[in-house]
DNA sequence: ACCTGAACACCGTTCAAGT
DNA sequence: ACCTGAACACCGTTCAAGT
């Protein structure tokens, strides 16, 4: 049927808001959303910079866009809990803990979405299937807003982490040079990284792992949500 | 004693490293972290951008100068509660509002916090501060620990929003046209939505009131630690 | 020792010109 | 209808030149 099979039809398909917005998305996962320049996926996709304003507004278009494509990534990984059981507190776990398998992929992602001024639709629909958990699980329209400024990012299976090292997996030479000079000055943290140091001896980097970390505050949270309702 | 009390000596003081980056928080304070650059900064200082350099390593240097500066005022807003009662819960809970206080004032600061690669030490220092309340409250250094995390950048008074609307305080017309048309595909918002309406009959926008929720959130996870704590 | 002007290598974006 | 080259107004930064 495929009258071109050849490697070279990819670099001659005709340039679509679809093809931008897949390569955007390529280029930010593979080298940080930083190297998303107009010129950057211009190249990529063998084509001047400007041949990109063809098919999109403008790169705010671009951004809105890719978070649009990584929410509806996420509505389909989670769509197949939807009233798997009639417990809110397990569904909304493991809704949250699938939306965080895909956001592990789109790293820049809560970031983007972050200074999006204009609401994305899928997002949207993403949190609106996170309400519907808990008020079919009988949280009050209180209860259940609240629930969403509690969860915060962690709705969307991501800790905004002040210091996280996902960029650079160390600590670099000069923050553990500076750690060591100031240990007087931070005595409880010397301390934790002392404990930590125990647990795993060759790193005082690797302090903690972040997925144990999360479902520890993702547990903190819905327990606590949890007595609330119970209570109310 | 002063010889010079006109105002043109303000003009007159020789640049120094610290005049730039108090130059540079009013800026960022200001007109947002996005105005800070080389030239409006020297502008303001009524300099040439590139005289900056003989005071600043590079811009860089300046974010992480203004971080230092900022996670001092919290220091400073803070150490009134060090050690004030013999209560871990109400001391956290009053030394994170305090910071709060000091954040409101610099919104830019947790994003620019975040894309610090090396460590601030007055950060460090803050948050020193927080695991010794845990410590001296009788938590494990594990437990401390994952407080931390759960806390996330709720230790520095702030909720990483998604969606934030401190810039504009206001959802744009785009976005209530967009949520007009497609409440059919997102009930619960829907229904959210005009609760918060009947609250407030005159505003889609203002649904949430930062500072409650703030609160609602930092205790949810105090009282969760608490009982951990407590079960341990 | 400190400040400056011109320049460089990058941005996003516009626009007239090509096919 | 789509793509391009040159250009514009911005970045951060370097460097030789001024005082």
């Amino acid at each position: 049927m495929a009258t071109r099979t050849d490697e070279s039809v990819a670099a001659r398909t005709p340039l679509s808001r679809d093809r931008i917005l897949s390569a955007a998305i390529e280029l930010a996962d593979e080298e940080g959303i930083d190297a998303l320049t107009m010129r950057n996926l211009g190249r990529r996709l063998g084509v001047e910079a400007m041949s990109l304003y063809n098919h999109v507004d403008n790169k705010e278009d671009i951004l809105d866009g890719i978070v649009d494509v990584v929410a509806n990534e996420m509505n389909a990984a989670v769509t197949e809990f939807d009233g798997s059981s009639g417990e809110w507190k397990s569904e909304l776990r493991r809704r949250i803990l699938a939306a965080r398998q895909v956001l592990l992929r789109h790293k820049w992602a809560p970031g983007v979405i972050e200074t999006r001024s204009a609401m994305s639709l899928p997002v949207l629909e993403y949190y609106d299937g996170v309400i519907g958990i808990l008020r079919r699980g009988g949280f009050s329209v209180d209860l259940g807003h609240h629930a969403m400024h509690a969860l915060g990012s962690r709705v969307i299976g991501f800790t905004q982490e002040l210091y996280d090292d996902s960029q650079n997996d160390t600590i670099d030479e000069a923050s553990a040079a500076m750690l060591e000079r100031h240990m007087d000055r931070l005595p409880y943290i010397a301390e934790l990284a002392a404990a930590a140091l125990h647990v795993d001896p060759d790193s005082t980097l690797g302090w903690c792992d972040d997925q144990t970390e999360f479902e520890f505050s993702l547990d903190l949270i819905l327990d606590g949500l949890e007595r609330l309702h119970a209570a109310s």
